[in-house]
DNA sequence: CTTCAGATGCTCT
DNA sequence: GAGCATCTGAAGA
């Protein structure tokens, strides 16, 4: 299936954040083994304008310098001392800005992505652990083994083992808007609508 | 189903 | 030293 290039993540962030869902995520790991996931929800994050997004004002750090770098760049962070959080770096190169992964459903190899999870077998699953699979940016990167070692990785080429397909887009009527979430400090931000999902 | 405390370490002031 | 783009398990309704 055809890979999403430069251009597709060379554009303004919130239609790159509405556009991405449906799309397939893919995983290839060392070992050879690869998973998919299809992406159910994203947030926009503009470094430009937003005081939620890590590079507001344009905001230069060791830390946000991956915001910086060309679209289509994989930005991940740690959050909260144990967590992790993997975005897509958006529009033009220097315009820092990119589009946080919240959730996402499993298409092929899930026991994989569930071994990561839980240390066992998507079968083996609790409902409880079905509800709670990928449903969140943590969760996600749990799921697919991101971390900061993956800090940089160029989704635009598929040996860096991490990009995204085409996939299958949803209807119109299916994708959802929202505020975002857990960025209460972010003043007027907190309210743009700049989360979608399925 | 809900709320809630605690985990844990990096980043920036 | 404070805060963070989160998650989990326990406990209660």
């Amino acid at each position: 299936m055809e890979i999403l290039t430069k251009d597709f993540y060379n554009r303004d962030t919130l239609a790159v954040a509405r556009d991405l869902l449906g799309r397939e995520l893919v995983r290839a790991l060392e070992d050879g083994t690869e998973t998919r996931c299809r992406i159910t929800e994203t947030e926009a994050y503009i470094g430009r304008v937003d005081k939620a997004c890590h590079a507001y004002n344009y905001r230069r750090t060791a830390r946000t310098e991956t915001l910086f770098a060309p679209p289509g760049t994989a930005y991940i962070y740690l959050i909260y001392g144990m967590y992790h959080c993997l975005n897509f770096v958006t529009e033009e190169e220097g315009e820092p800005a990119a589009v946080l992964i919240r959730g996402a459903v499993p298409v092929t190899n899930g026991d994989i992505i569930a071994e990561n999870r839980f240390g066992r077998k998507m079968e083996a699953m609790t409902s409880y652990q079905r509800k709670n699979f990928l449903n969140g940016p943590g969760k996600l990167c749990e799921g697919l083994a991101l971390t900061r070692a993956q800090n940089g990785l160029d989704l635009t080429d598929p040996a860096g083992g991490l990009y995204v397909c085409q996939g299958t887009p949803p209807a119109p009527s299916a994708i959802h808007i929202s505020e975002r979430v857990g960025i209460d400090y972010a003043e007027e931000a907190v309210h743009f609508p700049w989360r979608f999902y399925l």
